[in-house]
DNA sequence: CCGATGATTGTTTAT
DNA sequence: ATAAACAATCATCGG
């Protein structure tokens, strides 16, 4: 039996998050939101005039439609995405104890 | 090391 | 500006 993860995700955007982070590096993007940069337009170009519900359902259906393969240039964003967020971590984690003195 | 959590990211559309 | 479906993520924390 598959092992039960937690799928405790509200689907809400946080409102606000709490305050734990100091400067809050935010991570980086996923490959879904790279590859719904170039399927979005495709996707609204073949259902013309739908609404979001339906965009953003076939969106996810056609995101998993591919093969790994296609998401590799989602996923290698996504990759060097979450490079670029642990530069700001990495600032981040540099004046976690410095005062950003100017 | 492992596991669980939370926080986040971006799109679309509509109000 | 925000909300919700859609999906990934994956960094962080703790013992």
């Amino acid at each position: 039996m598959p092992k039960e993860k937690a799928p405790k995700r509200a689907a809400k955007t946080r409102v606000q998050k709490k305050k734990k982070d100091p400067n809050a590096p935010k991570r980086g993007l996923s490959a879904y939101m790279f590859f719904a940069n170039e399927q979005r337009e495709n996707v609204r170009e073949e259902n013309p005039g739908i609404s979001f519900g339906q965009v953003g359902k076939v969106l996810g259906e056609r995101w998993k439609a591919l093969n790994k393969t296609q998401r590799e240039p989602y996923d290698a964003k996504a990759e060097a995405d979450k490079k670029r967020y642990e530069d700001e971590k990495a600032s981040y984690n540099a004046n976690d104890e410095e005062e950003e003195s100017a």
